[in-house]
DNA sequence: CTTTTCACTTTAGTTTTTCTAATATGAAAG
DNA sequence: CTTTCATATTAGAAAAACTAAAGTGAAAAG
């Protein structure tokens, strides 16, 4: 393979070429004329030879440059094709879509036939996990994340926020010493999750309490669960009242399997985003997940008022 | 066309794909290893995708490499191309050559015989000029210059060293007053060429008298010429002593046509040149031209000694 | 005519990309 | 084991590309 001239000056010298315009050149490739001036007469230099006559408010090929621009034009087009054929290739596994367990389980696998069902062409594969997985050496296409939104290297869209809200079975409700008023909360079991390994500040019932200002409950009361599945459960199972994520509770409160009594949530630093490599971000099928995605989120909205609604109607 | 990839980084996946070798591919491209793994990890990136399968010490390629390195491979081979055709389209026109007008009378065409000889398929046009012509832009394939060697941007090369020889006509030294010993000069008319536009140091006979020590004979007396052609017809024709290049002169004397009473040349800092742009200077003709005039000037020789040898041994 | 406009050119300086050198890694070969 | 070999990784240096702004010169417009 002999020493080729500067490429980046061949495809100057192909697009100046094909449209007989520096200018036009300049603007099919996002640069200046300058910069298309600058490559040509570069490309001019290293072979030795005019490829352009220029006169006075145009450019004409030399028989140099008339004789060259075909081949040139075949090797980018080349180029384009491989583009093509990759573009297929990837249409053609399924879409790779990574999360974290307990999302997928309680929102996205619900609502995962309707994607299939606008979709039918696209094939989805599901990967629950909560590592940061390299999306481009572990073959993800796109991935639901929990965080504050800073991915370095990735690109992320805010999807919905995560609250967590006060909710207890309906028949705790009837069965139970009565929960009207907030103070009422001091005769039931307060159900807790651990969090404090993803986040210090992380909300719990001690903030909720100080923030609706009851500080007088005892907040450190009840039972500890480490694992989300099995707070969800208890509180399901009405064994008393537990902070849930507002992802899993609202379909749980709109099917009436949950009652939400107090209507104040405390609002989470972190928040769910939808996160692909850049590279993968303009790809059809990575694009109309996320769409998708984002659309199906709008309908998660809070119920009660949220920390931040509290603080800013105090001011 | 759409946005292509970093052509930079498609070029060393071609050369790895191809050589299914890192270190290979750097060898060819004349870089490191390093710069090709980084530059296919760019790719990888950009397209968002694996190429190639890193094993223990080699690598293969993946499914995407393996689908997209033809294309890429048959547009690089495309531009291959377009560099043979505009190779044989260089050797179709005359190779044209620049040089001093007196240069090409005195020493070029007498042996532009023996190039075409060698070189049946070389056509050549000679532009007889002095300026430092544009040598991409006016068509210019390769020049002798007469100078001090210093061409910015530009390849040169060392022909041969310009020094100025004592001559006259055979019949002056038989019809004259005789002219064995350099005081002889005193009664002989000498012959100037006015060289002063060139180089105010230029060497004259007021110097070549000094370095004999013959200081007391009056160096400006004579003619003076202002075009080396002038000069050198005086000379022949008898009128005089003059200091004539070697170029010049040596043809002459060898053909016996003029001789040389004192051999002791006065060097001179400028000196002729083969001066070529660096983009053609691997051009096969243009070698060949370089190659050959070089090798002719090897038969250039100083047939006495020159200033720089008398100091030399005077030291 | 004179003025404006249009496309390319030129330059200096900034930004981006590419490369090297040095070091690391990890598995196979000796 | 130890060495060797091919690739990976990093920081920093070197080279290339690009922009912005001013320039040129001829056709088009007035």
């Amino acid at each position: 393979m002999k020493r080729l001239p500067p490429l980046k000056a061949l495809q100057a010298f192909e697009a100046a070429g094909r449209h007989l315009s520096f200018s036009a050149a300049a603007a099919e490739l996002h640069v200046t004329p300058g910069a298309i001036s600058q490559q040509v007469r570069q490309l001019e230099d290293s072979l030795g030879m005019r490829l352009f006559r220029r006169l006075n408010r145009a450019i004409e090929l030399t028989d140099a440059g008339r004789l060259i621009l075909p081949p040139v034009s075949r090797g980018f087009n080349q180029f384009n094709d491989a583009l093509t054929l990759l573009q297929q290739y990837r249409s053609a596994g399924p879409l790779t879509i990574t999360a974290p367990a307990s999302l997928v389980s309680n929102w996205l696998i619900p609502r995962l036939q309707r994607f299939k069902a606008d979709y039918p062409d696209i094939d989805v594969r599901i990967d629950t996990s909560n590592r940061l997985v390299d999306f481009i050496h572990e073959d993800i296409d796109v991935g639901v994340r929990f965080g504050d939104g800073e991915y370095p290297d990735l690109d992320s869209t805010h999807l919905f926020s995560y609250e967590l809200i006060p909710v207890c079975a309906p028949q705790l409700m009837r069965q139970g010493p009565g929960l009207r008023e907030i103070s009422d909360l001091a005769r039931y079991t307060l159900l807790h999750g651990d969090y404090r390994d993803l986040d210090a500040a992380f909300p719990d019932w001690t903030m909720w309490l100080k923030v609706v200002g009851a500080e007088d409950i005892e907040a450190e009361r009840g039972i500890f669960f480490s694992q989300a599945d099995q707070l969800f459960q208890a509180v399901v199972d009405g064994q008393g009242v537990g902070l849930l994520a507002n992802v899993m509770a609202e379909p749980e409160i709109a099917a009436g399997r949950l009652v939400q009594p107090f209507a104040i949530s405390l609002p989470v630093r972190m928040s769910y985003h939808v996160v692909t490599s850049p590279a993968k971000a303009s790809w059809p099928r990575v694009r109309a997940f996320r769409d998708w995605v984002l659309a199906e989120s709008a309908g998660l909205r809070t119920r009660g008022r949220t920390l931040s609604d509290e603080s800013g109607r105090r001011d």
